[in-house]
DNA sequence: AAATTCCTGACTAATTTAGTCAGGAATTAA
DNA sequence: TTAATTCCTGACTAAATTAGTCAGGAATTT
């Protein structure tokens, strides 16, 4: 049972996202850098968060990327979806058919704990991070050490 | 975010056992052919479930494995932790020291769930499942189905 | 002695994860 | 209108993990 970093990674940067929402868009290059994440890696996760419709991109400089709807609208869980496909732990994909046709002996067990993982995901919401004093203070310092936002028209406006 | 199989197989067979516990030590034979499981895949499993204190090999015709301790002491959890190691989902273990030795942005949100997962994992014991009216049913046709037990001494007796 | 079963270690194959690379498309600012 | 910036795409590679195979040995029972 593990959390694959694709996951980790997608969760991360779109807190970061989150964080500077009130800032303007926020470029893959800014998360990779602060975050130590591969650029290319990261277009490939945007490409899925993209299509799961929980992001949008913007071209040209000054661009980046936002949230496509409001932080408190959007679950850690939909995110890992997005990018890792299923929380589902059941063999058979919750279809109840994993033994021949019939439930296997674990699958009350395994559709349970998808459940409980899904419910505990599923509300947690971006904004609840925005909003703790600890977590901007982090990003704060981490911002200034890597000098970002500084050329941004965004930031000086 | 993801259970491999690995942890299902533990699972499915160790509740094998437990549902087969007043027969005798099961064999893995019977396991791998009742459950479609690789014989030489369980074996290996199970020398970390052995090394992991959850089963004792009886060795010999009439062997099989049978449960190191009773069924009520045995979660889920034990079981999952001793083939696949871990269920903790922080990058850094535990430690805090996720980015540059600070907490990284996201590490409250793992530690959390982590525990989350660890206290529903736990509090699910094997007997739990030996007493099911629907499980033992299923098992019972499964058994006739494969012919099981039916040449071991202790089914006899 | 023979059959059964656990037990071990080394090896292979398949899948997933992580990352690289090269290049193109849209947008903005000079 | 040109140059810079940034998203965007697809194909490719490398590493790790998972799953499974194989060959043989050790203990135990009949």
């Amino acid at each position: 049972m593990r959390l694959s970093t694709k996951g980790r990674y997608a969760v991360t940067a779109m807190m970061d996202i989150a964080l500077h929402e009130r800032i303007g868009p926020v470029t893959l290059a800014d998360i990779s850098q602060c975050q130590g994440i591969s650029l290319s890696y990261l277009e490939q996760l945007f490409a899925k968060l993209r299509k799961g419709g929980l992001v949008e991109g913007v071209r040209g400089p000054g661009g980046g990327y936002r949230l496509a709807r409001p932080a408190d609208q959007i679950s850690v869980a939909d995110i890992i979806q997005s990018v890792d496909e299923k929380l589902d732990m059941t063999k058979c994909g919750g279809k109840g058919n994993c033994s021949q046709g019939e439930k296997c002996l674990t699958h009350q067990l395994w559709f349970e704990l998808s459940c409980n993982l899904y419910r505990f995901l599923s509300n947690i919401k971006l904004d609840q991070y925005v909003n703790r004093p600890d977590i901007s203070e982090l990003v704060r310092k981490q911002d200034i050490q890597y000098g970002r936002f500084i050329n941004r028209p965004q930031a000086i406006a």
